[in-house]
DNA sequence: CATTGGCATACCGAAAACGTATGGGTTGAC
DNA sequence: GTCAACCCATACGTTTTCGGTATGCCAATG
């Protein structure tokens, strides 16, 4: 069975008539009418009484006009919605993001995507550092908010912002009292660390920090997000290195402090598969960076 | 779109490759990778990621793969409900019946049907003689149980039995102690008649019975149905002269008594349009045979 | 009896699809 | 590192299908 049977058949129904048919289709009248015939030949019943005054449905036929009008809606609305996916007015999104920037992020990010595509299907997974990259490169989030980037050559990373690293300490602390936390002052203090620099980059740059200005900070305890980390630096185990905008969310209780002389920011970026070429991701880039901007 | 491609589309998809894919539909893998290739561009987007093994659904083939199947089977099942409607084996039957006839037949005519054409719709009206008629003829019902039979150049008849005029008498009446009522003793006993012949053709078999054995019989009213006139009967406003199978569902008081020396009897037929070419109708023919004989 | 309206058939040219042959890129083995 | 295997894409000739024109047949109409 081929649907341009089923149109044709369709349009004779409507019309009551292979002439006034082949107007509307705009085709010359023998043409149809094999057609027609060769449909019911095709079934294997007639599916009009043909009378001097044009045509008129069987019960057979009028059990094929329904289902044949379903299934030529069904195979428009099949190239349209595909149409709509890979134009991005449709579609599904699923988006990998780390704890530190739920806080920050999401609430504004989130309308925003709402706004832009509309029709689209939203879905957002907390995903540790590790299982960020495994769940792009396996498809099962498109996009991933990253702090820092993910280095992998599958993956394509868009620089959307960066975040200067800042002290966590608990409001009673000295060096509260400072404005601006000296690094020299950190010299010996003990440190709530993140996982090692193999499974959360953000590590590494906290440790190339403190190297580079010859600060050794003992390891107090090592956490797996910022969350934890803030509950033991309220707890008194400890300072954290964190990005600023941990900020946003953390507990009362805690004071955060610019690290004077260290200007060392951590990248904010969005990573996607080099493959996944859906516009959804420019559109998504794009919120992103607004929300960013205004952080 | 045409269902190839649609059909095509989801073999490759299935399948994750081409060639497998065209192994499955039994052709060459070239044409088929044409295929998807032309579907692609009809669409205007890929479907597919071509990857070194094998081929891989984009996010908008996803969307087109869900709509396709249900396009394909939706094609396939109204070939196979047109198909099912040309034999019989499905569809739908509109009955109109007599009211005399309804008591006698349908318990049985009913159970009979369901278990011939289960798949079928049955639909039953209580139809006038005049209406019956017009109701064939502009489709509104597929086939009529008559008695008598329909005459019409469009029209179809089967006559399926037969049936004896009885005499239905208040059961205290004199004429009830006769085992048999002698045509002579209806002289000049009032009679409860139907409609007149050009509008009920049962009236004009009486009138003839009448006639022939030379009785005259002063019509005390007219009625529409057999029920009224048994309640007329009843009334004792006079006698009435109908088919025997008017004995079952008759009310109590009333009795029956057989005509002697009349053996005039009245068809029940079965009637339909000529054009009407359906093989429910021979089913419905060989169900309501059946009943009569057991009548 | 001619005319009109409507569908069916015949034939021809055009378009689409299929098969065979072949190219090109990647993977994996020796 | 080369070679074989695998898989999809392209090219081209052949066959099938489709659409258009011309025409025939039938019934209803005046």
């Amino acid at each position: 069975m081929e649907l341009r049977r089923l149109r044709y058949f369709v349009a004779v129904a409507e019309a009551r008539s292979v002439g006034k048919a082949a107007e509307r289709l705009r085709m010359a009248q023998p043409p149809l009418s094999v057609q027609i015939r060769k449909l019911e030949a095709e079934i294997g019943a007639p599916l009009f009484r043909r009378g001097t005054r044009g045509m008129d449905l069987t019960a057979a036929g009028q059990a094929l006009l329904v289902r044949a009008g379903e299934a030529l809606a069904l195979a428009a609305d099949g190239v349209e919605a595909a149409r709509a996916v890979a134009a991005g007015r449709r579609g599904r999104i699923s988006v990998g993001y780390m704890f530190v920037l739920a806080n920050a992020m999401l609430p504004r990010l989130i309308p925003e995507l709402r706004r832009s595509i509309p029709g689209v299907d939203l879905e957002f997974a907390e995903l540790s550092a590790s299982t960020r990259e495994a769940r792009l490169l396996d498809r099962s989030v498109t996009v991933a908010l990253c702090m820092p980037a993910i280095h992998h050559p599958e993956i394509q990373v868009a620089r959307i912002g960066a975040q200067p690293f800042m002290l966590a300490m608990p409001i009673r602390s000295p060096l509260a009292r400072l404005g601006a936390v000296p690094m020299a002052k950190l010299q010996g203090r003990p440190l709530i660390a993140l996982p090692p620099p193999e499974q959360d980059p953000a590590s590494s740059a906290v440790a190339a920090l403190l190297r580079r200005h010859q600060v050794v900070m003992p390891v107090a305890s090592r956490v797996e997000t910022v969350h934890s980390a803030m509950s033991l630096v309220l707890a008194g185990e400890g300072l954290a290195i964190v990005p600023a905008c941990a900020q946003l969310g953390a507990p009362r209780g805690i004071v955060f402090r610019a690290l004077r002389d260290a200007t060392d920011s951590i990248d904010i970026a969005v990573c996607w598969r080099r493959d996944t070429h859906s516009p959804l991701i420019r559109t998504f880039l794009k919120c992103a960076e607004r929300v960013v901007a205004r952080l």
